[in-house]
DNA sequence: AGCTTGTCCTGACTGC
DNA sequence: TGCAGTCAGGACAAGC
């Protein structure tokens, strides 16, 4: 479905309800259709308040006026991220909401389930993650730091019960710790008052190639799987 | 059916 | 200095 798909289709509508799974919002209108949000890499949503933020700027994709008649604006400036309407009830049509794993913060996601998730495939087991499937919301960033942190290597197509566990605990603590510290900042995220996130600060391998890891000293290797940029220690991610 | 590869998009960066 | 070439990646379609 493409990116912006019908996204004019939203005018008018007014948000009866709005939830996040995973990347995605999703709005349900009362005009009969849901609204899907995605940012995408380079998406951000930008509240038109006292910052100096007036959305002039080429690169704003859509407007949404809040209950208080303020603005908030979707700028999406490479046009990866997502903003479609589907009748309702029907945004399961995007392929990747319809086999969304379960939330990695919610009883749902489980260490039985995980691993019955990475037992059952033989890809690689960064690009299972990126998949969303076994779990949702990881992306490049956060997959590369939680295979670090439960020292497995990304192009692993085995992973026993005891890695599995480790990988879902490594998980659940690297999107708590950067969700307290309001996202990662490398280069494009911004919140709503356009301000950073502070935990680009804390990656130990996103970003990091070259420099020593943190845990045995050996420089940190940069390379590409399953077609993108991934950084891993290869002495202690096994 | 499952897995891998290519595509989209554009600002920032690199090298000659 | 200017300009061409390269890189970044989330989701998805095409191809094996």
């Amino acid at each position: 479905m493409p990116r912006y798909d019908r996204a004019r289709d939203a005018e008018g509508g007014r948000v009866d309800d709005l939830r996040r799974r995973g990347k995605y919002l999703i709005a349900d209108l009362d005009t009969d259709r849901d609204l899907i949000l995605h940012l995408g890499m380079t998406g951000i949503l930008r509240w038109r308040g006292e910052d100096g933020w007036d959305g002039s700027d080429p690169y704003v994709r859509a407007t949404i006026e809040l209950d208080d008649g303020s603005l908030l604006d979707f700028r999406d400036v490479r046009r990866f991220g997502t903003f479609v309407v589907t009748p309702a009830g029907e945004h399961q049509r995007l392929p990747t909401l319809a086999s969304l794993g379960p939330e990695p913060l919610s009883g749902a996601f489980t260490r039985e389930g995980f691993h019955r998730a990475l037992s059952s495939t033989r890809q690689q087991v960064k690009p299972f993650l990126l998949s969303q499937r076994p779990v949702a919301g990881v992306g490049n960033i956060y997959a590369d730091e939680a295979l670090w942190r439960a020292r497995i290597r990304p192009t692993a197509r085995r992973i026993g019960r005891a890695r599995s566990d480790r990988l879902w605990h490594a998980i659940r603590t690297v999107l708590a710790e950067s969700i307290e510290r309001e996202g990662t900042t490398f280069r494009d995220y911004q919140m709503v008052n356009g301000e950073s996130g502070r935990n680009a600060d804390f990656l130990v391998a996103y970003g990091q190639g070259g420099r020593p890891c943190p845990r045995c000293g050996e420089p940190m290797r940069k390379g590409v799987v399953g077609g993108r940029g991934t950084t891993w220690c290869a002495r202690c991610q096994r």
